[in-house]
DNA sequence: ATTTTTCTTGTGTGCGAACACACAAAAATA
DNA sequence: TATTTTTGTGTGTTCGCACACAAGAAAAAT
């Protein structure tokens, strides 16, 4: 293995025993100052780095890894984070690292909260986390601190000593973006429409970011008069409750002609018009779910944006393994690029490979 | 570390000495059909996976892998591949891979035989290139495959049985998306220009490959009545004459109203125009370099494609792990996602962070 | 001065796999 | 049948590091 430096040389020129340096590398036991001295001045001279295959091997510990994800058939956002997580965890799973997964239903923080107890009962090293439902989330989040675990989470940030890591999006920044793929396609002066399809968790930060990026947007190039408005819909799931909804706002808001549905159900909005008539509106996205790329590929969807789901799940993993494994501090927040979806690369989104990806 | 299966534990439940399983497992030695089907079956049943931890640090043995790319003083955009080859090498330094880099001059044939030579010296185990010179990269393959050398190829790719992968982008499809983004900001029907600002290669296929791209692009929607033209420049690097150049190139081709610059010098045409009087057109170009980044904000430039030229240099080396360490063969092309880039999401393009990829 | 406690240090073992070596059993040769 | 040669197999060492243990040296307490 080339001319690497290892303990055994440390400790032949510092005229100690390679004990010595590794109770000096790790701070574990008493080491009297003067060859805590000379070990350091060797270490430093030879340029020492551990040899990290040989430490986790002889570590020979497990993490354990709790992850608490929205289950993937209750919405099909959720399949690539999980499926980015499991690749890394296939990546890393030789160094130690045990992974247990935890799902709960989008929509019910009971169930959420049933999960987070058998998080906590699993005891885990780490946990990795979509905090979908704020109150509960922070409930758990305090009980990870009483027991040090710390947090990585994806999807949406929370103000907690205790996480870790967030990585996602930039909301506020999506909003902006969102602004500038909008215009390309209208007319002016015209206006657009955020549009927020959820259940109870519409006031969520995350949905405010994106509004106010967008006005923000448009906010700075006031000259072209561009005015916008918002709706929050909860029926979405019913089509035809939906397709009344549509039909109802495109007729009242003929000004409208541009449309931004700020999470990955913009499907929703063309499955409620499909079959009818209305009048033409550009429409902006997130996420390359099936059904979104299908209206992509029509042009009915102007535009999609990615934040890469996938990579947010193993990237969190990642983040794991670098803070046990190669004791490196992680960035707080780590936003992912804002992909511009349009056909022509939408393949290449698709089909990413990280099976070549790991943690450095 | 967990219940993982080990050599030994295989060894006790057929009944043999781990130096069978052993030499089960790699082939070697002679081992009685009878054990060996024994261990077969106990590996299937107890669905035994090596520890590569194990594996890598009893190996003990180097991987010399030579690196052959453009020097980076001659050309900005070579150092974004280099230093994701040089973040790839230092996550993977530990597993016994020794990463050598050659250099030649972006500009310089000989150069590039000169480092040629100076690769076979060095008689690597595997060979990352860039393979700029045709004729030259091709003689330097069938030297390597002479000698056994798998090679991985980033930015162009060719035919040759010893490459054993290429990353970098879809050349056509980029010129296909180039269309798509020009189309945008075209007004109906004018002219298109594909421009080649570079030397000696302009025949290359890669660059026929994004003219065509385009040209289909515009010919998938003929109703529209978009025409195409195509000049080709070498005199890009002299302030002057490529002035002169683009004056004239306006003045003669008043129906040119997009440009799609065909490499990373979009700059080029804007720092030759600047302070001039000129009508203005829309530009299309690659690469997140700096100038570029700085016409884009000014809006002079409508987009750049980026072509993850970091993350091209990156897998290419963990590809290279991959088979050496990991002994699972590469996707024999592997094309790098075209990414969409404005002002609003360039950020997330720069400070990607590859610390924290893993060969998996 | 002797015993006890505390501090400091070296030696040794194991992690799981790779590979060298030695030796037994079987086959081939004399 | 005696001997060489060819298989087939087990044992032992190594990779670099983590951690346990024991034992020597020094300091404190008796």
């Amino acid at each position: 293995m080339s001319n690497r430096v290892t303990i055994k040389d440390i400790a032949e020129q510092a005229g100690v025993s390679p004990g010595t340096v590794d109770r000096v590398l790790h701070n574990r036991g008493k080491v009297s100052p003067l060859n805590r001295q000379k070990v350091l001045k060797v270490v430093e001279e030879l340029g020492y780095e551990p040899n990290i295959i040989a430490s986790t091997l002889a570590y020979n510990r497990t993490v354990k890894v709790a992850a608490l994800l929205p289950d993937y058939r209750t919405d099909p956002y959720w399949e690539k984070p999980a499926s980015g997580m499991l690749k890394a965890y296939q990546a890393v799973k030789h160094f130690g690292i045990e992974l247990t997964p935890f799902y709960f239903d989008l929509f019910d923080p009971n169930a959420f909260l049933e999960q987070a107890h058998a998080v906590l009962q699993h005891a885990p090293d780490a946990l990795l986390m979509a905090p979908i439902f704020f109150k509960e989330a922070n409930l758990l989040l305090s009980e990870c601190q009483k027991m040090g675990i710390p947090v990585v989470l994806i999807n949406t940030d929370l103000e907690h000593e205790q996480v870790m890591t967030y990585i996602g999006q930039d909301s506020y920044q999506s909003g902006v973006l969102a602004g500038k793929l909008l215009h390309f396609g209208m007319k002016e002066p015209e206006k657009a429409l955020v549009l927020n399809l959820d259940k109870e968790t519409v006031n969520a930060k995350h949905l405010l970011d994106k509004e106010q990026g967008l006005r923000d947007y448009f906010a700075s190039i006031p000259e072209k008069g561009f005015q916008v408005m918002r709706q929050d819909f909860e029926g979405f799931d019913q089509a035809p409750v939906m397709r009344d909804f549509m039909l109802d706002l495109l007729e009242k808001h003929r000004d409208v002609t541009g449309i931004f549905v700020s999470n990955s159900r913009a499907y929703k909005v063309l499955q409620a018009l499909e079959g009818q008539e209305y009048r033409k509106v550009k429409i902006v996205g997130f996420d390359l779910l099936p059904p979104n790329l299908a209206y992509l590929n029509q042009e009915k969807i102007s535009f999609l944006i990615n934040q890469n789901p996938e990579q947010q799940g193993y990237l969190a993993l990642m983040n794991i393994v670098n803070h046990f494994i190669y004791k490196r501090p992680s960035e707080r927040i780590q936003h992912l690029p804002l992909d511009i979806v349009v056909t022509e690369n939408a393949g290449y989104y698709l089909q990413r490979n990280l099976e070549f990806q790991m943690v450095g």
